[in-house]
RNA sequence: GCCGAGGUCGCAUAGUCUGGUAUUGCGCGGGAUUGCUAAUCCCGUUCCUUUGGAAUCGUGAGUUCAAAUCUCACCCUCGGCGCCA
C-alpha cells in the first residue's frame, strides 16, 4: 500500500511513476483514489462538526445535572444531533472502506531501473552464466528420466489427490531433502536464521502480504476456519512482525524460510506445465529480509548474489532478468527473476527477487525506530528472494546431468547430503 | 474442548466495582531558562479544513444525552485441566 499522504502531497510525481506501467486502469484507479480521498476528508470534517455539537451538549447536560438544573430540553436536542451524526458516520465508514479498497490496489512505486514493457517477453536480460553440457545423444526430459528410474509416480498421485500432485520416491525424495539441507547450510553461513513457519495463515495477515486477487487464484482456503494454506514461506515470514515496532539496531533481520508451498494454479492454462514444473505443492527455501530503508537496494543485490552462488555451486546454467513494468506485479518496486536453462534449451523461472520497499510493511504495519527508546521513524523495508524451489531445480539437475543410460550424476556439493552417492541409477 | 486471569497511545502504568475532560512515569521531538559531566519548566509525540476540532482503552454490536467503565458476541495472550503426534 502506498502512503496516502505521499499521494496527497506529491500527486504529480506518484502519478508519473505509476504512468510508467502503461496501464490505464491503474491511472484511473489512482484518480479515483484522489477523488475519493477528497470526498472522504470533506465528510470526515462534517462528521466531526456533528460530533463536536453532540459532545458540547453532553457536557452541558452533565453541568446542568450537577447544578441541579433542568436538562430535559437539551437531551431532546442532542438526540436529534445524534441521529444526523449516525447517518453521516455510516456514510463515512463506507467511504473509508471504498477508499481503502482502492488504495490497496494501487501498485508500489517502481525503481527507475525497471524496464518499461508489456509482459514477460519484455523483461530485460541482465546476465547469462554457464551453459548446457554436450550430450552426444538426444537428452530426455526430467519426467521421462524420473519415471524410467522409478523415482516418481504421478498416476497414483492423480488417483488420490488429482492433477498437479506427485509422489517423489527414493532418490528423488532424497535429492529434494539434500537440496533443502544444502541450501539451508549455505544461507546459515551467510547470517540467515532458519525459520519453519506456520503453514496456514489467517485472512488478516494474509491481506497484508499479498495481492488480493491471489485469494481467488492462488490460495487454498481451509473450509471451517479462518485459515489459508501458505503459497510460500515469504508470507508467514513477512507477517511475523505484523503490528510491531522493530529496533533498527537489529537490522538487517535475515530469515531463511523452509516450507512446502501450496498453490491452486488457477489460470495457468497454456503455460508450461510439464512434470515437476507447475505443481499444487512443492518445497521451497526462501530468503526474507527486514531492513532499514536506506539499505534495501544494497541488500536486494546481495540476495541476488546468494541465489546465483547457489546455482553456481550446483553447476546449473542460469540467466537473470530485470522484470519489466508490465510483469512486475503490484507489491515489488523492482524484481529480478532467475531462470535456469533446461535441456530443451529454454530458460525458465525458478525464483524471483523482490524489493518491496515499504509497501508490504505499511500494509502489515511493521514500523521501526532508530534505537531503543527512540520514537517510530517509519516503515521497515522488506525483501524476498527464492533461494531454491526444489522441484524446478531438480528438473535441471535431472535433465542436465543425465547420462546416455538414463542414470543421473549428482553434483559434488550435494553428494555429502546423499550419503556420498554420486549417481542415481535404476534399482 | 473446559476452567481461570488478562489485553489501556512507542514502553510501562492508573482508571473499570459507582458511566461524565484517559492518569502518571519513561522515551522521543520542539521550546524556555540556567556558564560549566547537569538540573528544572512548558508544549507536542493518532487524524483533520490546526487561533480550532475529532478519534482512540483487543474487535464488533447493544443500552445511554454520554461507554475504557454496563450488556452480549467474538478474537488474541498467559496459566491450569483434558485430548493428542
Amino acid at each position: 500500500m502506498l502512503d496516502i499522504r505521499l499521494i496527497r502531497e506529491k500527486t504529480a510525481e506518484v502519478r508519473k511513476n505509476l504512468a510508467r506501467r502503461k496501464d490505464k486502469g491503474i491511472l484511473d484507479r489512482f484518480d479515483a483514489v484522489l477523488k475519493k480521498d477528497e470526498k472522504y476528508r470533506k465528510t470526515l470534517y462534517q462528521v466531526e462538526q456533528l460530533r463536536k455539537e453532540r459532545n458540547a451538549k453532553s457536557l452541558l447536560i452533565n453541568k446542568l445535572k450537577k447544578e441541579k438544573k433542568d436538562f430535559k430540553k437539551v437531551i431532546l436536542e442532542v438526540k436529534k444531533v445524534g441521529q444526523d451524526q449516525a447517518k453521516k458516520e455510516e456514510e463515512l465508514l463506507k467511504m473509508k472502506a471504498g477508499l481503502w479498497n482502492e488504495l490497496l490496489r494501487i501498485p508500489n512505486l517502481m525503481h527507475e531501473s525497471v524496464p518499461v514493457g508489456k509482459d514477460e517477453n519484455d523483461n530485460k536480460e541482465v546476465k547469462r552464466v554457464g551453459k548446457l553440457p554436450k550430450f552426444g545423444f538426444k537428452p530426455k526430459n526430467h519426467f521421462e528420466l524420473a519415471e524410467a528410474l522409478g523415482i516418481i509416480d504421478s498416476e497414483r498421485a492423480n488417483k488420490v489427490a488429482g492433477h498437479g500432485f506427485f509422489y517423489l520416491k527414493g532418490d528423488l525424495a532424497m535429492l529434494d531433502f539434500a537440496l533443502q539441507k544444502f541450501t539451508i547450510d549455505f544461507l546459515v553461513k551467510r547470517g540467515f536464521m532458519v525459520i519453519e513457519p506456520p503453514l496456514m495463515l489467517r485472512r488478516k495477515p494474509y491481506e497484508g502480504v499479498t495481492d488480493l486477487d491471489d485469494f481467488e487464484n492462488v490460495m487454498y482456503k481451509i473450509d471451517k476456519d479462518d485459515l489459508y494454506l501458505i503459497a510460500t514461506s515469504e508470507h508467514p515470514m513477512a507477517a511475523y512482525y505484523m503490528n510491531e515496532v522493530l529496533n533498527a539496531k537489529e537490522f538487517p533481520i535475515k530469515f531463511c524460510g523452509i516450507s512446502p508451498c501450496f498453490r491452486r494454479e488457477v489460470g495457468s492454462h497454456g503455460k508450461y506445465t510439464k512434470g515437476l514444473f507447475r505443481m499444487h505443492q512443492f518445497n521451497k527455501i526462501e530468503q526474507f529480509v527486514f531492513c532499514h530503508p536506506k539499505d534495501s537496494w544494497k541488500i536486494h543485490e546481495e540476495l541476488q548474489k546468494n541465489c546465483e552462488d547457489l546455482y553456481k555451486a550446483l553447476e546449473i546454467p542460469y540467466r537473470v532478468v530485470n522484470v519489466c513494468t508490465g510483469d512486475l506485479g503490484i507489491i515489488a518496486a523492482k524484481k529480478y527473476d532467475t531462470e535456469i536453462l533446461m535441456a530443451d534449451g529454454q530458460y525458465r523461472e525458478v525464483g524471483s527477487n523482490s524489493n518491496c520497499t515499504d509497501y508490504q510493511a505499511r500494509r502489515l504495519n511493521i514500523r521501526y525506530k532508530e534505537g531503543e527508546g527512540k520514537t517510530v521513524a517509519g516503515f521497515a523495508h522488506t525483501l524476498n528472494n527464492t533461494a531454491i524451489a526444489t522441484s524446478r531445480t531438480m528438473i535441471a539437475l535431472l535433465e542436465n546431468n543425465q547420462n546416455k543410460d538414463g542414470s543421473i550424476n549428482i553434483p559434488k556439493v550435494l553428494q555429502p547430503y546423499m550419503n556420498g552417492k554420486k549417481k542415481i541409477v535404476k534399482n
